[in-house]
DNA sequence: GCCATGGCTAGTA
DNA sequence: GCCATGGCTAGTA
């Protein structure tokens, strides 16, 4: 459990219901600032795999990063959870953002 | 080579 | 709206 990858997954699996991290806080939980990309990549290929909660993983703007049907299906199952999106679609983040701390 | 970013500038109002 | 950035999976040989 040393690599950027599998904290990286780790943290994105204690991301509670109805709360949200965004790619570069995962990044920089994970110890690397610049990893946003990375967990980008690790959602897109992984998410099956390891059963991550990807729809719980937005942009820094509050914004859903997917397009097209990608993007109806992550904003319902966050509505689901009881998460509220404003007019132009974006989450407010001071509301809704996992406060990610290490537990040792 | 791929990627579902983010930060910073320019350029508007 | 542009572009620098970086760790590594999936799939072939």
């Amino acid at each position: 459990m040393n690599s950027f990858t599998d904290k990286a997954i780790s943290i994105i699996k204690s991301i509670p219901e109805g709360q949200v991290m965004t790619y570069g806080q995962i990044a920089r939980s994970a110890g690397n600032p610049h990893g946003a990309r990375q967990v980008a990549r690790l959602l897109h290929t992984m998410s099956k795999k390891h059963g991550l909660p990807w729809h719980r993983v937005i942009n820094s703007k509050g914004e859903i990063s997917l397009n097209g049907e990608g993007f109806e299906t992550q904003k319902y199952l966050l509505e689901k959870e009881g998460i509220a999106f404003s007019s132009n679609s974006r989450i407010n983040l001071t509301f809704y953002q996992y406060e990610f701390a290490y537990s040792e």
